[in-house]
DNA sequence: ACTTGATTTGACCGGATGGTCAACTATCGT
DNA sequence: ACGATAGTTGACCATCCGGTCAAATCAAGT
């Protein structure tokens, strides 16, 4: 019952129906009432399971055993790789779902965008901890990692944005340099791939 | 009838009906159908029209007679006013319509993508001029203009994205000047407000 | 005034959609 | 074996929605 999320990423949230969704489950509406009181809420709690299931994913990429910059060149590199295999499964490039569903509803529903901004947070935790220490280090310069963080995440949202959008994946394969770039890392620090 | 594009904005794409767009646009919906095919018609025709009507500001803002630079200044800097008047006025960050009707409707509808695609490529092209001068000129590090400029834009929307998911104004309030910051400006060459 | 063609209208249709409900079934503790 | 509870089902309903259409209206040319 939670592949309902990639119904809503291949498509979008509006243009899915309850009725898909059941068909999708192999569920009947009646029982879909049972747990859940609609669309909205499913949407919820669909977000928050992707997360839990994510969580692992960004603990390990995101751990202090890696220097800071090598965790955010393979997060970069990791998303360019899943973007891949996702292409050849579903012919297009589907990008971030939380990005496209909270783009989609934050207009319409509170109580999806109130998650949307949740797990924003804590992805962005994720983010400030490694320049942080990117910081320390001195690879990068010093400054508001919160606000770093989040700018670090609008350009990592906005290239995947972009290549949803233009449904061009090579936008993406370069995501990782462009990303140490955008950081200002000090040249050859990191050179992994 | 052109009142249609804020629907979509203010809303969504999928949220938007045609009985909707013909109640705002005073219209019955005969009407509609006898000038366009659709709601996916109308969307096409909507940004082509949006587009047309913002070319002006383009062209004026990017004008070849402003330094290169400070029309990437002035266009964040307008764009953080532009989204605060609308904040004001909807009570909601609604950030940019081609991005959001773009990152929504491109899994479904063929036509419509093409059409954001086309846009997204005529404002690059305003970016790439600006990027090209300013490496002409020294104020930033020279590279392939093309892709410098489609990740300003890629920051530059997930910026607006960001502001639009959170609904926080204030994450667009520095906009210039992190701007600038991504594009490594040397320090100091654009100080304008 | 009359014709012609471009709009406009409101009524209408078929199907999809969200949501409800009473009845049915599987499970499990006793 | 039995009852209680959780979960499941398919039928059902009201509404909405996209789309159609014949008739009405309007504008302009002659």
């Amino acid at each position: 019952m939670d592949a309902t999320l990639a119904l809503m990423w291949e498509e979008s949230y509006g243009a899915v129906t309850i009725d898909d969704i059941c068909r999708r489950a192999g569920v009947k509406k009646g029982s879909f009432y049972y747990f859940f009181d609609g669309k909205a809420s499913l949407a919820v709690e669909a977000l928050e399971r992707a997360w839990t299931q994510e969580k692992a994913w960004w603990d390990e990429t995101f751990s202090a055993s890696v220097p800071p910059l090598e965790r955010i060149w393979q997060a970069c590199a990791a998303t360019f790789a899943r973007q891949q295999v996702l292409r050849k499964k579903h012919g297009k490039v589907l990008g971030c779902p939380l990005g496209a569903l909270g783009s989609e509803v934050c207009t319409q529903d509170d109580a999806i965008r109130d998650q949307v901004r949740a797990i924003f947070g804590r992805k962005l935790r994720y983010w400030e901890s490694a320049l942080r220490e990117a910081q320390a280090t001195g690879q990068v310069e010093k400054g508001d990692v919160r606000e770093k963080a989040a700018c670090a995440m609008a350009f990592f949202q906005g290239m995947i944005g972009q290549a949803r959008m233009l449904n061009d994946i090579e936008l993406l394969r370069d995501l990782p340099e462009r990303m140490l770039e955008h950081l200002r890392v000090r040249d050859g620090v990191v050179a992994r791939g």
